[in-house]
DNA sequence: TGCTAGATAGAGCGTTCGTTCTAGAGAGGT
DNA sequence: ACCTCTCTAGAACGAACGCTCTATCTAGCA
């Protein structure tokens, strides 16, 4: 055979994609040591041989993909919040608006996609850190091409963008634990606020 | 008997309180699935029967106790750092330098005592997620305290200790991911210029 | 000297873990 | 028709998991 994008059970998706997409779901919601390959293949709708026929090295290779799995689709929800407004500093705050409405929705447990797959598997597995730390530079560039855009000087868009990247992770991270979109809400105001300070707002 | 802290094996503390630390430390690093209870006793020099006997809960209590370690903890190195400084902006600054130099010391592997342990357990264990969420709310209550102590707006205040804590917490996740103090140095410039907005400084 | 309660000690329970392994199903090429 | 190669299927393995259990030790008090 071919391709299988259209003949499997369930959705339309092949079974290495349902495989990766289920892993990168789970492990979002409990972590790397928190999701089995069995659970993970149950809810696929696939077999333990099928996991470890697509993903020979077994869990952390798998891990590795649900992580660049959830950094693109965390990278393509950024562009499409940053392209919605002109303004950088009413972007960023309408982003931390709907990363707040998402994750109240999910009853706060769909969480950063990366962050709880990649915490606490620094010291085991570095390729998992490595692709986390990936998913971190994208959206940092994400965001500082979008102030750059708007007008500002590549250094300062740079450093801002690291701080934009690194509140709405805290902020997210907080508003899960306390089950509230408190902290988020205020990281999208205080963010707008810290980027207005800079004078290169868009013609 | 009564006291037990001054007869234990290697420090001067009891079992208990060595149970705790050990349990902390582990989780900190490891998070709550990745850590074992035989592993816990064996590093804190303990043995299964002690564990079970000062945590009848099991596993779930020892979590909770050692996030609340881990949260008075963090608490006293806040209350340090705030102190440190007068401004506190200035006193954010330096707070978020010493993250980073702690972090840095560490291998990039102790980040914060409580993220990791409470991250993935949240629809397992509620009391967890509670126990973390009441840390964030003290470690909270420290920044908002220093900010109207310098004349801030108690609203204010309140509001941007959110920010503060929340981003501090993403800036060390995205350090200790990409072994890079870059994120907690910035997070500790853009979060002192994002205080001074507010025309409040202290006389 | 006994008695009692707190604390220590670790073998062993049933379960689940990640992984390996062999067997078979199904489509394409010749 | 047959072979081949990709993918599916799940039994089985040793190790580790959280936890229970009984037995022993120790200190303080009568």
């Amino acid at each position: 055979m071919k391709r299988a994008t259209t003949d499997e059970p369930g959705s339309g998706l092949g079974t290495r994609e349902r495989i990766v997409r289920t892993a990168s779901r789970l492990m979002q919601r409990q972590g790397y040591d928190g999701t089995g390959i069995k659970q993970i293949s149950q809810e696929a709708g696939a077999t333990l041989g099928s996991v470890y026929h697509f993903f020979p090295g077994g869990k952390q290779e798998l891990a590795v993909q649900a992580i660049r799995h959830g950094d693109h689709e965390f990278a393509e929800f950024l562009t499409r919040m940053l392209d919605s407004r002109p303004d950088p500093a009413e972007a960023v705050e309408t982003t931390a608006r709907a990363l707040a409405r998402d994750l109240r929705r999910s009853d706060w447990v769909d969480g950063c996609p990366v962050t709880a797959t990649a915490l606490g598997t620094a010291a085991r597995a570095p390729d998992i850190q490595h692709a986390a730390a990936e998913a971190f530079a994208r959206w940092r560039a994400l965001v500082a091409a979008k102030l750059q855009k708007a007008g500002f000087d590549a250094a300062e868009a740079h450093d801002l963008a690291h701080t934009v990247i690194s509140t709405l992770e805290g902020a997210e991270l907080a508003a899960q634990v306390s089950r509230n979109e408190t902290p988020l809400r205020l990281a999208g105001t205080h963010l707008a606020r810290l980027i207005r300070t800079y004078h290169n707002a868009t013609p």
